[in-house]
DNA sequence: CCGTCTGTGACACCGAGTGCCAACTTCGCC
DNA sequence: GGCGAAGTTGGCACTCGGTGTCACAGACGG
């Protein structure tokens, strides 16, 4: 088990390096399978049997930070507010996204720019929102409509990452601008953070 | 002009009615274009030139709901403050939406349970957004920086638009809710409505 | 040494989408 | 009415993403 996975994940760390690579030279959608599985020194059938699909390689990439949120957010203080402890918990992502900028803010353009990637980009919105939503649940002051609890924590989560979004869109779009200026705010006008 | 132009938006439409026919009966990714094709008595390729992909097909609906939201929205007193003016805006889309229920309930569904809709989804998001987004910012507070009302009028336009998703997700999904109670939940666990 | 299990590559196939070209219709103009 | 231009159509071939199938190679334990 764990010497056969532990191959796989390494050859799959492989094939993403190559992948990105290529991305960054010709973008998403102009890079072909074919050149990838290539460059990686498979074929292209192999390559389906590491990678469901193309857009696996940015999911991959976008989950992790999907991760980073929610353990940021399950160590926030329990009785602190929605709104500010999903503020609180983009922190550690914005900091990585701020400190990687060379690298991340391409991939932020690559996202807006290609069509390719949209259903990625809804994909991802509705990983984080489903694992973020739970936690958020916890921090919405309670109401005696307890049935529609979950479609309150999903609004508010929804409405935090778009916010996450446009900050992020903004900040691509604009070099030297704070991310974290930016998120605070998105969020700070749509609702109160404190 | 006129009379060509006319004659291809009935066709647009005839092969629409064909098409949904299809799509209710055996689902979006099932139906393929040769199908449709084939019952609006066309060969595939002129399928192609009348419309641009199969998706285009979904967000001919989807975009209509946009334009409808955005007028309504032009029509709120002007010193009406984002969140309620977005609200209110919602009233006139979510009545429809009530009263064809039979259609817009599977409608939604097909939206949330097809992953080859993902895309069509996150392009419908950014063209109500594009569409709101000005719209919004003449009703946000005014603040010193103004270079980033752009982005906060975004940030609130897509909050707004994710509630109105989570709502009518928690609506398609349990039958005899009211849409606009759920939405009132929805927006108001976010932000005060008035 | 043999059976098995896994990874791999090759081939064929499907569906969406596009470029190209030949045939046909429609329209306007002489 | 005829004639040329312009637009419409359909067929063909092609690209690209993705899947099913099969046959082959190597690792493994009995």
């Amino acid at each position: 088990m764990s010497l056969r996975d532990h191959a796989r994940e390494a050859i799959r760390d492989e094939v993403a390096k190559h992948a990105w690579t290529l991305f960054a030279a010709h973008g998403y959608e102009a890079t072909t399978v074919d050149q990838i599985a290539d460059a990686a020194g498979m074929s292209r059938r192999t390559f389906f049997r590491y990678f469901a699909g193309k857009d696996e390689l940015v999911l991959e990439r976008l989950v992790e930070s999907g991760n980073l949120i929610a353990t940021a957010l399950e160590q926030r203080p329990a009785d602190e507010a929605a709104w500010p402890a999903l503020r609180a918990a983009f922190s550690a992502t914005i900091r990585l996204q701020e400190q990687h900028h060379e690298k991340s803010r391409p991939l932020q353009l690559m996202l807006r720019a290609e069509p390719a990637l949209r259903a990625t980009i809804e994909t991802r919105r509705r990983l984080w929102v489903e694992r973020l939503a739970p936690l958020t649940a916890a921090r919405l002051p309670s109401t005696d409509a307890a049935d529609r609890s979950g479609t309150r924590a999903a609004a508010v989560t929804a409405s935090a990452v778009a916010c996450l979004e446009a900050a992020q869109i903004a900040w691509a779009e604009n070099p030297g601008t704070s991310l974290g200026e930016l998120l605070d705010d998105a969020m700070g006008a749509v609702a109160p953070l404190r």
